[in-house]
RNA sequence: GGUCUCGUAGCUCAGUUGGAUAGAGCAACAGCCUUCUAAGCUGUGGGUCGCGCGUUCGAAUCGCGCCGAGAUCACCA
């Protein structure tokens, strides 16, 4: 990497013009704004005290220095303080011949193969996927495939909520209206089905609370007292029993939802090495508990509940125990947390969960951490922001739900119209073009999505469809199409093979090197964003290339040119491109149509 | 009220961890298809980076204080 060594002679040369050492932390060498001359910039303002001259002439005295030192440095700018290093068409060139028929290009070799348990979807089974799914299914998609890219060994857990008092409602307005109604005999998909009679216990509660304060009573009593509300209890306490009856439906109901999920995770293109359920885990933690009281870091109540306190490290005293002795959503996540690292032994554990449980899992590492466990450092909780509609957040209550299902749907419909507006795919079989709009139409929810920085809110609005022109998805994959389009007229040509041979003693034109640039950082953008742990960083990345790739486009002709060297280069230059717009789509879990 | 997050163009978002004249897209307007795919390219207009103070050669970025938006603080998950 040329910054390393950059930053290495800039050491030498600064001992040998100024007598001693510098901290080479405190320099900073970024890539030249695109408005001025130049490749690399060195600012030497941090310079001056030892150099005792003016900026502008320490940075030309550095940029002499640098030039003797590396031999692809062939001339240098300064402004003010700011040394603009230009680097030789040939170190571009050789940039390009070296990686254009590379594979691995950009790809970590396993360093140390870490092993990264990252946990993501993690759904209620009481109710179908909804947008802030999406949100949450596709970031830890894309981020296992560029932790895996990185070097690291990803195994992709999901924590499915199966159990507790709202799978409980659904069922109870099953058993009070749903005749035996199934997916099949209702022809609505499994998780859809268990949704509405959870909107049906809803409903139903609502109505008997309304009554009840009609009677007298103050809202919180109402709810307390409401009968459905108990039964529901009852429903769950017969659960936790192993009552038959109330098992064979909630398996029965489960069932189905999970048949609806595996349909919409696979429409959207997400998978899970391992799946775990809050039925098999909820009890966990219970023993870890005790082993806290033993080591004298937890509290019993003389009520028999237990708690941790956390008021010195600001926070508040937390329950770990009920009184009776019943775990709650805590406990599970300290007795899963341990169950992970028993069947994985990884050196980290990654959970993708909405913003809304910060405080959760703040608390979860700091009791692993007072347990002492091993594992406990490596506890990450990947926070992103909730999405918003034009009117605030999603409410089931008001229908403003935007289904994930129906979105995907939607999507690929626009996609249709929008091609077939475009008079393209009109050859294509319709199997294939289904396929196509299918592509296209993810890609551009993906990509919309996935282009925000995780830890933002960030807007949806349904009534405005996402774009296809701009900054889209879309824009990326017509751009490798456009490409993959010229590499199969190069290969009938016979053209393709002479990118084998290297290629030096070129002139560059400024399109030409910016897109080499621009290919030139992609290895250091899958670093940046797996360090991050966000694939914003890969989507603004691919975006700026397809641009910068598409400006060179329009100017400079490929397969027309008639100068062989010119042609072959402008070849590699369009082929490591396609090569790499497809791999960082593949990375935000994007597909590249071969035409569009 | 305590804790935390956010505030950049009319709208949606970037801003390489403190650097140069703060950038894209959408929307508006004006151009470019007898040339490899026009889902493209080029140009114009649009900004008190919420407000104020501080730190220093230099602040959208760091610190403090306000203002505004949101999340969270259950013997729920």
């Amino acid at each position: 990497m040329f910054e390393k060594r950059l930053l290495a002679a800039t050491g030498k040369a600064i001992v040998k013009l100024y007598l001693q050492e510098f901290d080479l932390s405190r320099l900073t060498i970024e890539r030249t704004k695109k408005e001025i001359e130049g490749d690399f910039t060195l600012v030497v303002f941090p310079l001056l005290k030892i150099s005792r001259k003016s900026p502008g002439q320490t940075a030309t005295e550095l940029g002499e220095a640098l030039m003797k030192e590396l031999p692809e440095i062939c001339s240098f700018r300064v402004i003010k303080g700011f040394l603009n290093l230009i680097l030789s068409d040939d170190y571009w060139l050789s940039f390009l011949s070296g990686n254009v028929n590379s594979e691995e290009f950009g790809i970590c070799p396993a360093l140390s193969k870490e092993k990264v348990v990252l946990e993501y979807s993690s759904p209620n089974t009481n109710k179908p996927l909804h947008l802030g799914h999406v949100r949450n299914n596709l970031l830890g998609y894309s981020l296992s495939k560029i932790l895996t890219a990185r070097g690291y060994e990803v195994i992709k857990v999901n924590l499915v909520n199966d159990r507790g008092i709202h799978i409980c409602k659904s069922m109870l307005a099953y058993m009070r209206l749903g005749n035996g109604e199934t997916p099949e005999s209702s022809g609505m998909k499994g998780d859809k089905l268990i949704g509405k009679y959870y909107v049906l216990f809803d409903r139903m509660y609502k109505e008997e609370i309304r009554v009840l304060m009609e009677k007298g009573l103050s809202e919180e009593a109402a709810a307390q007292q409401s009968p459905l509300m108990l039964e529901a209890r009852e429903i769950l306490r017969k659960w936790e029993a192993s009552d038959a009856e109330t098992v064979t439906l909630w398996k029965q109901m489960n069932g189905w939802a999970y048949q609806g999920f595996d349909v919409t995770y696979k429409r959207m293109g997400v998978d899970f090495d391992h799946i775990y359920y809050e039925s098999e885990t909820y009890l966990m933690g219970k023993d870890m508990v005790v082993e806290g009281l033993e080591k004298g870091v937890l509290k019993r109540r003389d009520d028999g509940s237990v708690w941790i306190d956390l008021t010195a490290e600001g926070l508040d005293e937390k329950l770990l125990l009920r009184s009776d002795g019943t775990s709650v959503y805590m406990t599970q996540d300290l007795g899963t947390a341990g169950l992970r690292y028993n069947d994985y032994h990884p050196s980290r554990m990654i959970y993708v969960v909405g913003n809304e449980q910060n405080y959760h899992f703040d608390v979860l590492k700091r009791v692993l951490l007072k347990l002492d466990k091993p594992y406990a450092p490596g506890i990450f909780h990947l926070s992103y922001g909730m999405v918003e509609l034009p009117e605030g957040r999603m409410k089931s209550r008001e229908g403003t739900v935007v289904d994930a299902d129906d979105l995907m749907e939607e999507m690929f419909l626009t996609a249709g119209e929008m091609t077939r507006e475009l008079g393209k795919a009109s050859e294509l079989p319709e199997k294939e073009a289904e396929k196509l709009f299918e592509m296209i139409g993810l890609g551009a929810l993906k990509y919309y999505i996935l282009k925000v920085d995780p830890k933002k809110n960030m807007l949806f609005d349904p009534k405005e469809s996402i774009d296809f022109n701009g900054n889209t998805g879309p824009f990326i994959q017509y751009t490798c199409a456009r490409i993959n389009s010229l590499i199969e007229k190069a290969t009938a040509l016979n053209l393709l093979s002479a990118t084998e041979q290297a290629i030096h003693g070129i002139t560059l034109l400024p399109a030409e090197k910016e897109t080499i640039k621009m290919l030139t950082m992609y290895p250091q953008v899958i670093g940046q964003s797996a360090d991050e742990l966000n694939p914003a960083i890969v989507a603004n990345y691919v975006y700026e290339l397809a641009k910068t790739y598409n400006q060179f486009y329009q100017e400079s002709p490929v397969l027309k040119e008639e100068n062989p060297e010119l042609r072959q280069l402008r070849l590699m230059l369009s082929v490591l491109t396609a090569s790499v717009i497809r791999k960082s789509l593949a990375l935000l879990g994007i597909g590249s149509p071969q035409k569009m």
